[in-house]
DNA sequence: TACTAATCGAGACGGTACGTCAAGTCTTTAA
DNA sequence: TTAAAGACTTGACGTACCGTCTCGATTAGTA
């Protein structure tokens, strides 16, 4: 998302000019943390506002970022760490990638910033791809990997579709994280148990027959 | 949300000086309606421009509700109509509640209004609690006595939190129609294999050996 | 230069909304004034800095004038009161004439917005017309009429043009009050002197003779 | 104005590192000759604007003139050439210089750094000093010494103060010039009319007694 | 031939003001 | 009393320049 022609880093041609200042860009992405923190709700995150509490001249944001959901979008994709993947059984991956979530929805940090880039990003299409090219596509990924490690080593069902199994996986935790109330996050076992009803099913005797 | 003293129709006091216009309510609403088909996005969706599209002065609209965002969730309740159920098999209701969901995810007129109100809810709580009262509750709600009717008619496992099996159930389709594309809701038969898939459980031979 | 419809007093359609506030207007009027006498520099003059100083919206200010010029030279048309005359010899309502612009040049009060509005006035030709119009098209008017009346009675020559014969009354008296300093005024003689001295000829023996 | 330290060509101490690039100078110059030639006015004339057209860096600007009028006092000091004069009759020098200040006022090249720096002259009391320094001043001195010649020789009135008589002479053709329109300085014969009716008088026959 | 130092172009820096837009409130006349 | 209209104060928007400050690269004189 940023501007920024540094940021190819294999770029031959010589930079000309004085470079952007890497403590400015600090100094923006502290001051929207300071300020959400601090109570702010989203329209009242204002770019002067944030220019203003990271002693920055409004140029320095405009600069790097086209508006401020631009900002935004770039501060959820940079918070990002590698999701945690790959030990033991699937069924322990799934529980770990859920439970990640989990903690990540309860997060003061990520979850003001992960909200806001989902509420705002129906401002304008682009941004909109962005998010989806930036959060939700890896996550996706990373989750339908995960079924397809499943099926091959046979923890999984193999006669359904990956995606699906993918977001009935998924689906319920981004639920409750992002348009349910906190509270719904709170069970230390919530990620166990969701892997196990959805790997055992739902079906009851009758069902089951 | 509605702050219409009229709304209670069983005022008794005769109220004095001129009614409130019923063509001028319905004006605004068809003006939010057609500005938000004609690609208007939401922050570019203004009080300004809803009272210019509807010929309407900015005060008529200040007098009913006390913000843009009011006015959207009242949009929003009014468009529900009541989810559809209470006829054959549990499994069938399912299907038809998430069905229904996918229906409303796909069609365009409520699509935005629901994003919309999802994405600017984060602005206040009272809003945010507004929305949830009005719109995810009465889901939840319904989804949560599914399965309770489930559970006593074995169809559905009653060693589970009933509200865990509702968010298993809900939250999939729910993230499929608001956090991700509308191309992921174009399989007519999406609803009955997610209840299908869910009901009979996702572990494979491994898992159920 | 106002633009404010309402000025056109015989304007037959019943104005409607809320009308432009007068107080308000004054009180704009009133700022630029005290930040003038208060050393500001024309540059220094912002619309900002008028509308905080007259506890108003800048909108309020560009709601009647287009930008700071044309506020200017609206405030010099209103100071303008009409040039004193016609009461005894052309000679003395010569004296008169110039004995008030002397004194124009000379307080404080219109020293600045006279001066402002010159030198700002070649930013652009409508403003430049404007000025013209309103405050140096007058001026020669009056100083014509006054010439073509001392020709008439024979106070002055009849075989010159009647506008040189202006200029060359007005231009000495001008170019002190504007271009040059204010020490160049303080002779309170200084009207007599000029007048008589143009009457009389500068042309010494040699050219007399 | 020039801040350049090498100008004091008497400079001792010998200079080190770079030396100012002359080409730059020049092409400061010709890009605001050719800005102001392309319909820029005074306002939209600026440093970043002189920079880009010149090909120069802004510091490369602000290492010679403190501000904007500062390089537009040094452009009229530096157009400025010596005024005519010293040769034939006084009467005869007085319509030559006249006559040129006509002719300067109707070059378009001179014209608008005249009315340049004359407006904005008045942002700051250094450059409304220097701009009188340099320019008016000069001329006012060289009217003064050739009033002074007049008196002597016997071709001006001696009870007269030297200053009036030369404001007297050199106001009208400034007014016209400066405060005024281009089409008042059209007439060729203009000086000679000027400098003879002054010296006649304006007295008809009433005054002449 | 290297070193030193001021210059060059470019462009980012913290600021200030611009002129626009919308917010939510208030004040008109008309129904 | 409500309606439409439109002015009110407030404050953020995104832009443009201000005058200052790095950058890497020149371009002299000095060593």
């Amino acid at each position: 998302m940023t501007t920024d022609t540094t940021a190819t880093s294999d770029c031959a041609a010589p930079r000309r000019g004085r470079p952007r200042s890497e403590a400015a860009e600090q100094a923006i992405f502290a001051a929207v943390e300071e300020l959400m923190a601090g109570g702010t709700s989203l329209p009242e995150l204002t770019i002067e506002g944030i220019a203003a509490a990271a002693g920055v001249g409004k140029a320095t944001i405009y600069r790097r970022w086209p508006n401020k959901e631009a900002l935004l979008v770039d501060m959820v994709s940079r918070l990002e760490e590698p999701l945690p993947s790959a030990t033991g059984s699937v069924r322990g991956d799934l529980v770990a990638m859920i439970e990640y979530m989990r903690l990540r929805g309860l997060a003061k940090r990520s979850r003001w910033v992960l909200k806001a880039a989902l509420g705002q990003m129906h401002s304008s299409p682009e941004l909109h791809a962005a998010y989806r090219e930036r959060v939700i596509k890896p996550r996706r990924q990373a989750a339908r990997e995960l079924v397809r490690r499943g099926i091959e080593e046979g923890e999984l069902r193999s006669d359904l579709d990956e995606d699906l199994v993918g977001d009935l996986l998924v689906g319920p935790i981004l639920a409750r994280s992002v348009l349910w109330d906190d509270s719904d996050l709170e069970d230390p076992a919530l990620a166990v148990k969701m892997v196990d009803a959805l790997l055992q099913g739902l079906g009851g005797p009758a069902a089951r027959g």
